[in-house]
Parts: C-alpha cells; sequence; structure tokens
DNA sequence: AGGATTTGACCGAT
DNA sequence: ATCGGTCAAATCCT
C-alpha cells in the first residue's frame, strides 16, 4: 500500500503539463475569439479547444488524486457482480427481490470535487444510473457513473443537480477519477458545431442555447486567469483540507468550481 | 435488437 | 426512522 517518494512529483508534473496544456487552449481560444472574422471559419476549432479546457481540468484532477486513489481503484475495480439469476419476469411488478446485502459499497473516501457549470459535458461518456429527489432541495439529483465502469473497471460517478439559487447551472460532483482510457470506441458526447447545445441531462426540446462564443470566451479567460481557484477537501467530512486551499474560484460567465480531495495526497503548493 | 434511461426497491450511514 | 446512493427490471429510444 506504501506509495513510494516520488510519486507526488511525477504527478505535480503531469498536472503542471495539463494546466499549461489548457492555458494553451484557453490562450488559443481567446485570441479566436478576439479576431471574429475567423469565428466563423473555425468554430469547429472553438468547440475543440473548450473540450480541451475541460479536459484538462479533468486530467489534471485525475493526476493530482491519482497517488492516493489505488486503494479506490481496487474497490472499484472488482464489481460486486452478484450472479445473474436470469428469469425473465412475468409480470410488471418487481420481481422477488434478491439478496443484495453487502452488494455495493460507498466510495466515502474517494476524491471528490465540484463544478458549477451551465452545462454538464465534460468529454467523458457517463451511465445514468439513478436520480433521487433530495430534501429541501427543489431539483433532483442525478446519478451517473463512467459508461467504462464494466468495460475497463473505472469507477468514476459523478452527481448532477440544478442550483437552487440559479435554475441554469448544474452542479456537478464527480467522484473518484476515471481509470479508464478514452481510445477507442465511444468518444466523448460533445456533438458537432451543427448540434452543441448547453443542455442538460433532461433537456427541455429546441431550447436556444447562449451564443457559445460568449461562453467560450468566458471560459478561455476563466482558464487563463491566474486567479483561478480550486477548493479541495472530501465531500464526506467536515474536515478542511490540510494540503491546500487554492481558495479563487474559476468565475467566469459564472463558471466556477470547487474541488474537493482529501489531505491524503500531498499537493503542490507552488501551482 | 441492443443500448440508454427511468423508477421503485434495497441498503448503508447517521 | 430517515436520507441519500445504488441496483436492476421495465421501459424508451435509435
Amino acid at each position: 500500500m506504501a506509495t513510494t517518494d516520488h510519486k507526488p512529483r511525477i504527478n505535480k508534473i503531469k498536472a503542471i503539463k495539463e494546466l499549461v496544456e489548457g492555458q494553451e487552449c484557453a490562450s488559443k481560444l481567446q485570441f479566436l475569439l478576439h479576431n471574429p472574422s475567423q469565428q466563423h471559419a473555425s468554430a469547429s476549432v472553438g468547440e475543440d479547444l473548450v473540450l480541451k479546457i475541460l479536459k484538462s481540468f479533468s486530467q489534471t484532477l485525475s493526476v493530482l488524486s491519482s497517488s492516493d486513489s489505488e486503494s479506490f481503484m481496487e474497490a472499484s475495480a472488482n464489481s460486486p457482480d452478484d450472479s445473474p439469476s436470469d428469469e425473465s419476469s412475468e409480470s410488471r411488478k418487481r420481481a422477488p427481490p434478491k439478496d443484495r446485502r453487502g452488494c455495493y459499497k460507498r466510495k466515502r473516501n474517494a476524491q471528490t470535487w465540484t463544478v458549477v457549470s451551465p452545462t454538464t459535458e465534460d468529454g467523458h461518456a457517463w451511465r445514468k444510473y439513478g436520480q433521487k429527489a433530495i430534501l429541501n432541495s427543489k431539483h433532483p439529483r442525478s446519478y451517473f457513473r463512467c459508461t467504462r465502469k464494466y468495460d475497463q473497471g473505472c469507477g468514476a460517478t459523478k452527481q448532477v443537480q440544478r442550483k437552487e439559487d440559479d435554475p441554469q447551472m448544474y452542479q456537478t460532483t464527480y467522484i473518484g477519477v476515471h481509470t479508464c482510457k478514452e481510445t477507442g470506441k465511444a468518444p466523448p458526447i460533445v456533438p458537432d458545431s451543427s448540434s452543441w447545445d448547453w443542455e442538460p441531462i433532461n433537456p427541455p426540446k429546441q431550447q436556444e442555447p447562449e451564443d457559445p462564443a460568449v461562453m467560450w470566451k468566458d471560459l478561455a479567460m476563466g482558464f487563463g486567469s491566474s486567479d483561478a481557484a480550486i477548493k479541495m477537501g472530501d465531500i464526506d467530512d467536515e474536515v478542511s483540507c490540510k494540503s491546500l486551499e487554492m481558495d479563487s474560484m474559476v468565475r467566469s460567465a459564472g463558471f466556477y468550481s470547487n474541488f474537493h480531495f482529501d489531505e491524503s495526497d500531498e499537493f503542490p503548493q507552488g501551482l
């Protein structure tokens, strides 16, 4: 279980690399937006940049949290997989319950971080597996897992809920890191420019999205600005994270993030 | 037909 | 007992 000493350093380098890439993409995007004449010709380029930026966030978070996530990955790798008593149901009523005691575990110590954004899109492929009404919340919470959970044992999940005070915004809590590889099938769910939309889980049909250019610009500026802020801790307890509180917000057109990690991993202070 | 979503039940934590 | 997270059958969608 002991992790090597140099691993945090390697992760730090990787994280910085990811952030630099994201920053470069943001700069390109900004340039694109400052040159409207090129903008129409390169709409897909802009989308691509946005995707890259989002992925940069995701990858960075994965890298930063990977060094103390082995146990989590192991836990998620051996899925419950109860033996399927495959009987075609004879009625619409729920079949007699199987004994599901101990059939799943909660990821109490998984890394979590929260992102608030007008879109739930993040470049990963997710599969919805549940929705719950939450006490004192007007909006239900939706539960997603990585589509490669069984494919590659990826244990990443996320929870999406509309913001109470701003229903246009979605608060997405990511739990666990992606251990899957994105290569090959099931590409990210970002559509081409003709069908780009910023819509949520249950999108109202044909709602006109905001001008993507404005949002890209905001995103680019938010990413590029040095006061981008990340807050880390653990969602499960009130233990404030000892490692780091980069308590600035990526605040641009409502984009901001609130990242939660637990204190078990050393976080580079110099980022 | 096969994959994705919906939704009520089950289960662990508090 | 209650709440929130997950499971899995039923249903929907492509």
